[in-house]
DNA sequence: GTCTATAATTTGATAGAC
DNA sequence: GTCTATCAAATTATAGAC
């Protein structure tokens, strides 16, 4: 509705685009809603985007990269692989504090859109400069595989181990109405909880892997 | 109470629509889809239930009760409080292997529709019979309270832990799509992969309760 | 670049024959 | 109960003036 006259006007479509999108899909958004929320015509939104799909891939591709965030610094980093897993969850859940809609928003198309929406990804994440995901992900498992024959972590599959660490940093975003609903949480309750889980998350994940090495 | 030919078309529309509904969400979802998916014409689906709002609605509430399962058993039982916990998660971690696409089905559509949508939950809670899930969950929660002057659990806040354990259950439905492309999964892995947190992810809490009462 | 007006298409819903 | 044909509304997209 306001037109902040420091950004551009392609840049306030691209804002509103990206709060509605998120918030209601690509199937539940408005053409016409992106439009009042950018406080311009309908018409403008195709004269800077040719059309809705082509404006939501741009949101889409960028919200993948708040998924994968700027993890790479923490997982990469020299130091003990316990202390470098503690580190990443309060980086990654910071990150999420920042844009708590992206998961649900990123897993929802991921699932809704058919297979050929998937291989885009893939072909994105190849496309990509400097080291992917992937790439982070397999050095990591390779570390972790050491540790554990070191004794420096407990003998647990390690896809698991993987998959329980970002399930404790993304779920509860995934899950926020839910959660309000079942722990009687209004949004300030709610936030505060969020950062909590900063503190908590990692902590929850220290006690996994404490005194269990003898497992 | 059964008509034989009326009721099987019925229930046919209904499989179709659980099956679009659950994967296009309600927003994505065409009528016209569910019709040829139940193998009849799309009037019929006006004749059998009024509208798409209508026909939503009865599949969105049964999803719900599928996401608030038959932990009740479980979770009444009486058993030492670490017991019952991990005999829930295998329990509802079976329970979803029987209908993934749930959770992500009901947090989408939680999210995306309005506040007005989410009284209508509330409503129908309050207006179930027997005990509601937040009435289970209400005297879980004093009982564990209780479990940790006890020094039967660690001193790790109640409402944390019950989120990671419903997280450690969860997630891996909700963020199957990503984690498939992450993990490197087709879908036969990753039908084993999930098999596998069966046992998996009470594992987890099990190693994140033991030998940290003393902290 | 921005707007108004309108075309073109999709889609939920209904009417009416059988 | 089931179908065909059609309407009415919503929605994406474009044309053209300024």
């Amino acid at each position: 509705m306001d037109k902040p006259t420091g950004s551009s006007t392609r840049e306030r479509i691209k804002e509103a685009a990206r709060r509605i999108f998120v918030q209601r899909g690509m199937a539940g958004t408005r053409m016409q809603e992106i439009a009042d929320a950018a406080g311009i015509n309908k018409a403008m939104l195709h004269y800077y985007f040719r059309s809705k799909e082509q404006l939501f891939e741009l949101i889409f591709m960028e919200a993948i990269q708040e998924m994968f965030p700027k993890i790479e610094k923490e997982l990469m980093a020299d130091r003990p692989i316990r202390e470098k897993l503690y580190a990443f969850m309060k980086a990654y859940i910071t990150q999420l504090r920042k844009h708590p809609y992206i998961p649900l928003f990123v897993l929802h198309e991921m699932n809704s859109g058919g297979p050929q929406f998937l291989e885009k990804i893939q072909k994105l994440e190849a496309a990509e400069h400097g080291r992917s995901p992937k790439q982070v992900l397999g050095r990591l498992f390779r570390e972790m595989r050491k540790a554990q024959k070191e004794g420096e972590l407990p003998p647990y599959p390690i896809r698991h181990l993987w998959t329980n660490i970002i399930a404790l940093c993304v779920f509860p975003f995934l899950a926020k109405p839910m959660l309000q609903l079942l722990l009687k949480m209004d949004n300030r309750a709610f936030d505060a909880f969020l950062d909590e889980r900063i503190e908590l998350a990692s902590t929850f994940l220290n006690m996994a892997l404490t005194n269990t090495k003898h497992q």
